[in-house]
DNA sequence: CTCCAGTAGTCAAGTAACTTGACTATATGG
DNA sequence: CCATATAGTCAAGTTACTTGACTACTGGAG
């Protein structure tokens, strides 16, 4: 494989990476969502199950957990996320989604259903899901970080 | 197609982005071009061929015309770009890659051969191949924005 | 039990990469 | 040749981070 082909390749990666979170950030804005950014997002993802603690977010994250809480207070001033007591220590602190939060998250969801719709469009609904597997099984496990 | 499907496939893109453009970013460390950050390779591919006014620039990156301005002058303190009088327009500066720009143009295409190899040996470079004919399919023409 | 090194979190201040606003120099169509 | 548009820059403001310093709590060693 050239190098040429694999900038290629690395172009149309970042090329769809980024159109995908701009249109996922879209759908959630048209739901009626404001103040959201991307980042949030990702933060949302690690919050869901059951909620975590400030230091959880920051390593999922890839930042300092300073910026961790510093997002923790714009999701709570935004009435998407809370702070609770942490059942099981005293120092920590257990952040978990509002009832807004979950319906942000959902509209997340539905926006990203609605950008992966429109591949199939282009590649028919099998090709996607072999898209997904191939890029399933090379994706890391570590932190989500910015593009850029 | 559900939700989650689409859930976990742009958490598996966002994700292999997000690692892309670390390794590229490692590699060309790696191989000693210091002070350069991700957004500086995209202004390289726009600037490689012929050269670009600052305009340009800004387009293609999808910031305004001052952040481009800026983008180029640390080029130039850094000695990767140089500013040159416009042959057409006497507004205008070509913006153009000195040496050491193209020498950290091609670490950047190395670097990212040397990612996609990895992920060859996971798929095998045939389904890597199909990978990147699917991606450039569903890839957009519109500026390159960081990721969030 | 009682230290005490380690961890969770926050407060405060600094930094970097953008933005908006205002301006000069050149271009171009009527 | 004048009016309006465009290329670029300067200056200041914003925002999402960082580093550094601190308090409160934990949990194992002596």
């Amino acid at each position: 494989m050239q190098n040429s082909e694999a900038v290629t390749l690395s172009a149309a990666l970042l090329a769809v990476a980024g159109e995908l979170t701009q249109r996922i950030h879209d759908g959630v804005v048209a739901r009626g969502f404001e103040g959201v950014r991307p980042a949030h997002g990702f933060a949302f993802t690690r919050l869901a199950p059951d909620g975590a603690t400030v230091t959880d977010l920051a390593v999922h994250l890839g930042v300092t957990k300073q910026a961790a809480s510093q997002l923790v207070d714009e999701l709570v001033r935004k009435g998407y996320a809370e702070r609770r007591p942490h059942p099981a220590d005293a120092r920590a602190r257990l952040v978990v989604l509002t009832e807004a939060g979950w319906a942000c998250t959902r509209a997340a969801e539905e926006a990203a259903a609605e950008a992966v719709r429109a591949w199939g469009e282009v590649l028919g609904e099998g090709e996607v899901r072999e898209l997904a597997r191939k890029l399933l099984r090379i994706a890391p496990d570590g932190p989500i970080r910015p593009v850029w």
